[in-house]
DNA sequence: CATTTTTTGGCATGCTTGTGCTACTTTATT
DNA sequence: AATAAAGTAGCACAAGCATGCCAAAAAATG
C-alpha cells in the first residue's frame, strides 16, 4: 500500500483537510481522527509527518494560511486607487478557494485571541495587515495634503470597513455580492480623498507631484 | 447551606459566567465544570435550572445577550447623525461590560456558523442589526436626494464598517480608542451626505446642524 | 536477497465531558 | 410537627480525544 511520497505536498493535503474541516465544523472541531477521514489518510500517518501532536498540524497550517494571504499582497493592480480595491478581495472571495481561506483565518484569530500559542502570529500578521493598509492609503494619497494624524485615522477606518467585509463574508452564509463590495470600498476611498485639498505644486513636505504607477510594490 | 432564591436570577448569574468564561477562554471551553467553579455552584445546581444539557445553558445565554444587545437599541441620540455615531459603542464598547458583551458575542457569531442551533437566532439578530443601520441611514439622509438602491449600498458600507469595529474591538487586546473610532464613523457619514445632493424640498441649511427630526425611535 | 528507511496502522492509557439517575439538605406550607 | 417542594451534590457510565509507544508493511538501497 504504502508509496513514496513527498512530505511537503503531504503535509499541504493535510492541511488543506484541516481548511475544510474548518470551513464545514469549525475550527474547535478539527481533530486527528476527521483529518484522517477527510485525507483518507490514518491517523498514524498524519502524526508520522507533523510530530505527534495535533498542535503541530494546526501551527502548520496557520503557516499555510498567512503564507497564502502574503502571497495575495503580491497580485495587486498598479494604480493606487485600484489596489485598495483589489484589497477586498481577501474580504469578498472571488474565488471558492478563497473563501475557505478567509473562513479558516477567521476562525484562527477567533481562536488565537485565547490560544497564546497563535497569538503571536495572528498578531503579527493583524499588524502586518494594518501597516499594508495605511501604506496603500498612504499612495493613494500621494497627490493630496493630508496630515500624518489624518492619515493614520483613515487607515484605521479603512482597515476596519475591510476587517469587516471580510468577517461578514465568513459568517454569513449567503454573500457579499462582489461588485457591491468593490463600489463601497471605491467609492469609501474617493470621498476620503476628496476631503482633502490637492497639495499644490509648492507644498514644503511633498514636493514630488502625482505620479499614478511606480515603484515599490512589497508593501510590508 | 442551600437558600430560597429567585430562578432568574439564578439563571443570570450563571449566564454572567458563561460570559466570563468566553471572554476568558473562548466558548469552545464553557463546560459545566467551568461555569460551575466559576460561580461557586455545583454541577447538579446548575443543571437543575437549565435541564440537564449543557446547551440550555448556551441558549439562555445567547438570549441574554441578544436582548441586552436590543436594549441598548433604545439609548440613542436624538439626532439622526449623532445616533449612528452611537450605534459604535457596539463596537468600541464604553464599558467593559459591553466589552465583554460584544467580545461573548462575537464568539457566539462565530460559532453559530457551523452550528445550525444557533444559527437562527443570530442570523435573526445579524438581519435585525442590518435593518437597523439602513434605517438609521435613512433619517441621517432623509434631507437628501438618494435612491433606494444606492441607500441600500451605502448601508451595506456603513454596515460593513461597524462589524469591523465590532469584530476588531473583540480581538485585539489593546484597543480602539473609542474617539477615533467614533471621529471616524462620524466622518464617514458626513462625507456620504455630502456624496447626495440636497433634496429639493423643505428642509434646508441643517446639512451639520445637529439638531433633529425626532421621528419613530423603534428601528427594529 | 538482506538490510535500512519510510510509511502506515494500531493499541493502551489518561484525561475531560456530557448526562442519566439517585440521594441528601433546606425551606415553605398546612 | 408533618409533609411536600425546591435546591444541592455527586456517582457512574459511556464517549471522544491526545498522545506515548510499538509493530507491521512497503519501498529503497546495497
Amino acid at each position: 500500500m504504502p508509496k513514496r511520497v513527498d512530505p511537503d505536498a503531504r503535509r499541504e493535503q493535510v492541511a488543506e483537510a484541516v481548511i475544510d474541516e474548518i470551513v464545514a465544523h469549525g475550527i474547535r472541531s478539527v481533530t486527528l481522527a476527521r483529518i484522517a477521514a477527510r485525507t483518507g489518510l490514518a491517523i498514524g500517518s498524519i502524526r508520522h509527518y507533523f510530530g505527534d501532536t495535533v498542535r503541530e498540524v494546526m501551527r502548520f497550517t496557520l503557516g499555510v494560511l498567512i503564507q497564502r494571504v502574503a502571497r495575495r499582497d503580491a497580485t495587486l493592480s498598479d494604480d493606487p486607487v485600484a489596489r485598495i480595491g483589489d484589497v477586498i478581495t481577501f474580504a469578498a472571495p472571488t474565488s471558492e478557494q478563497e473563501r475557505r481561506e478567509n473562513i479558516a483565518l477567521v476562525e484562527y484569530r477567533v481562536m488565537a485571541r485565547t490560544d497564546p500559542e497563535f497569538a503571536a502570529d495572528i498578531a503579527a500578521t493583524s499588524l502586518a495587515g494594518a501597516e499594508v493598509v495605511r501604506s496603500l492609503l498612504r499612495e493613494a494619497l500621494v497627490d493630496r495634503d493630508v496630515e500624518e494624524e489624518a492619515l493614520h485615522r483613515e487607515a484605521l477606518l479603512l482597515f476596519a470597513l475591510i476587517e469587516g467585509f471580510s468577517f461578514s463574508s465568513a459568517l454569513f452564509s449567503a454573500p457579499l455580492c462582489e461588485t457591491d463590495v468593490r463600489a463601497a470600498v471605491t467609492a469609501t476611498v474617493q470621498r476620503l480623498r476628496d476631503a482633502y485639498p490637492p497639495s499644490g505644486g509648492a507644498v514644503e513636505g511633498t514636493s514630488r507631484a502625482p505620479e499614478a504607477a511606480e515603484g515599490s510594490r512589497s508593501h510590508i
